[in-house]
DNA sequence: TATCGTTATTCCTAAATAGGTATAACGATT
DNA sequence: AATCGTTATACCTATTTAGGAATAACGATA
């Protein structure tokens, strides 16, 4: 067992996230946003689902989509529901390269913390 | 070469840092304000090359020794020079476990930067 | 044309953060 | 005992951030 006789117990954590040349494109917080818009096609209901305001998601996908030259998530008033908002291919394309990087990172934070001794 | 017609360039970023119990202990920052008190002697010094007030660097230190079981800067007041800061050997082996770290994590980023494909 | 639930946007306030300034405490050195 | 540069700490203000509330715009449907 690789633990040491403090009892101070450490570990690593950490974050990744894809910038643009702008600054932070999306984040963990910002791929289940558009995950859960997937799942809901609201950006309201999305909010809900993640316990934040109608206004933080909406200025974050208005942020996002400024960023991308591809608007990631489109939206439309009016009609049918009231409205409606959907994940462009482009932020499916976003959603699965953060995920793919997002688990190798994962797996390396959890080797770490294996072997963390102190 | 691995880039796709798009005009936009992505690339992942990301940061690590070390936590107890309490929350983060260390992370970039914190490293490198322990690097510099070793190389100065000073919290003040270490500070000022660091654009940073003395105000912040101890509040930092007080955070880290308190969160810490163990100093892991100690200080002196009075005396010759005014006083004077140093890096524990508990603090030394904090910074070498974040490099050893952060060195697996950069080559990460940067292996994932070179087949960035969006 | 009235209704509905959502998108889009503005305004305002409260809370958290950052950071400057000032000052006491300290002990070796002179 | 006076000096010196640093550590330690308190106080106060400005800036940033977070988030609620209110409201207009919208278009399918009834």
């Amino acid at each position: 067992m690789a633990t040491s006789k403090n009892k101070l117990t450490l570990n690593v954590d950490g974050r990744i996230w894809i910038s643009t040349a702008e600054g932070k494109l999306v984040g963990k917080g910002r791929i289940e946003l558009m995950e859960k818009i997937k799942q809901f096609g609201s950006i309201r209901q999305a909010a809900l689902a993640m316990q934040m305001s109608y206004r933080q998601a909406w200025q974050l996908i208005d942020d996002m989509n400024s960023k991308a030259q591809t608007p990631l998530v489109i939206s439309n008033r009016g009609g049918k529901g009231g409205g409606s908002a959907s994940v462009t291919e482009k932020g499916e394309q976003l959603i699965g390269l953060f995920h793919s990087f997002n688990k190798k990172f994962q797996k390396l934070l959890a080797g770490q913390n294996e072997n963390f001794i102190f």
